[in-house]
DNA sequence: GCGCAGAGTTCCAATATTCGGAACGCAGTT
DNA sequence: AACTGCGTTCCGAATATTGGAACTCTGCGC
């Protein structure tokens, strides 16, 4: 369980970071002790000087929890985005030409982290989140920004996903290889229910490499109104929006200082 | 600028965050220097282990970024708050019912911080606003939180204030002593454009004391609309749903392990 | 009431990290 | 070629972290 990187006390403190938030519910001292396998003096100081720091809670019962402090800076992490900037028109867009749900979503590792979301109407609830964290190998925003690695560092990222089977078509390393192919010829992914079981996706990959950032935007929804007519209906138009966001984002990086 | 904190490493090391986060925009490794007078080499450490972690980012021209890892876990903190949790269908119901945007904060130091909001018109659930922090003595939710401190904590927190005027009837650090009497008796609060000019809100306190935070909801609309009338016609609405979220926090609080 | 077990806190000498001044590299300028 | 701004690397000294162990405080069972 022992990471390691040379990022000395600070790697430790985010070890407890990461356990706290990991945990299903509110960890007691002893749990992360376990988990953490930390001596007790050092865990004991790393929670008080998390707690000082507003990083951590912790309740009457003696309970951790993520701190508010956490949501306070990533809230501005968040408003500050460029790419989330630039894209917020094209998202609004997109959602009222479509009606359907629309997301915005960077890769990082091996998993897509989503940035922005414009809810549809008639909102079918899904479960997809800013901020979190899904799979790439098995999104829509995932395989279309996966398409964008170039070959030489595709197998290093790919070795390092644990392909888990959500749903009948969820794809499997082999299927993976030749599906990035295949979007990369169409300019464009397809998610066909792959994460979540009657759940659909397209995709159209955004090259934000200038700005440190390989994404993706996607329109979603149900299977029953995502079909595969609707779908190529709406190819041109997400292609479209994704080059548009890169050209707005050569624009915005170009001069702006 | 030296903050003393018993924090250690830590505490620099969120100094760190802190500036790059505040900065109006991206910071160059010269501007953290000046802002944060940490020697060249610190700092240059210092960065270079936020990086490696994920929790900053740094272009191809030398300016950093908060990093996605912050997003992440923030994310995660957001999801499991059980403030947030119970609220939840309170706050969309709300919602429903005066059409209006509806929003739940708490109480952190001076200021508030939003946990969640339901937004009028198209429901778009937007994160923009969450994990925002506001000026307690000039917002709402903030003034309805205040009015559960305690009168013997209370001299302490205003003292700690900076009371910045932002409309004409912003609240000086007198008025807002009266005014916080005042909520008690009501036992709701009003914003009458205070914080912005042309935005008003009512709120109500919740006393979730027993897991550590002291919030609030509220409905917020743009004058013309949240007339006094409109206002008094909410206000058992929006009392009852906090009492019934105290309730539901009680119940969930009470046998919940 | 007594003692035991579990959970959390405090202590402190040994050690590994951090500190921070100074020197170095590397553009772009004059 | 010398200069200046910007960032990186180095290394002895200073300091914070480490982690084992002892201590406290519950609550529990006998």
């Amino acid at each position: 369980m022992k990471t390691n990187r040379e990022t000395g006390t600070l790697g430790k403190l985010v070890d407890v970071l990461d356990a706290v938030a990991r945990a299903e519910h509110p960890s007691r001292f002893t749990d992360l002790l376990e988990t953490l396998g930390q001596p007790r003096g050092t865990l004991h100081r790393h929670l008080s000087h998390l707690l000082e720091e507003g990083l951590l809670e912790v309740d009457n019962e003696g309970r951790y929890r993520l701190g508010l402090r956490l949501l306070e800076i990533a809230s501005l992490s968040w408003s500050k985005n460029d790419l989330r900037a630039v894209c917020s028109p094209h998202l609004n867009r997109l959602q009222h030409e479509t009606g359907e749900t629309v997301h915005l979503g960077v890769l990082r590792e091996t998993s897509v982290i989503y940035l922005d979301k414009v809810e549809g109407r008639q909102s079918v609830r899904m479960y997809s989140q800013i901020g979190n964290g899904s799979p790439a190998y098995c999104t829509g925003v995932g395989k279309a920004a996966l398409s964008l690695v170039s070959d030489d560092l595709l197998p290093a990222l790919l070795s390092k996903m644990e392909f888990h089977r959500f749903t009948r078509s969820t794809l499997d390393a082999a299927s993976l290889l030749a599906e990035i192919k295949s979007i990369r010829e169409r300019g464009y992914a397809f998610d066909m229910e792959e994460h979540e079981q009657g759940i659909r996706c397209i995709a159209a990959p955004i090259d934000a490499r200038g700005s440190g950032f390989l994404g993706a935007v996607s329109i979603t929804g149900p299977a029953y109104r995502l079909t595969i007519e609707a779908m190529e209906a709406w190819k041109d138009m997400i292609c479209s929006t994704a080059k548009a966001v890169e050209k707005d984002i050569r624009l915005r990086l170009g001069p702006g200082r």
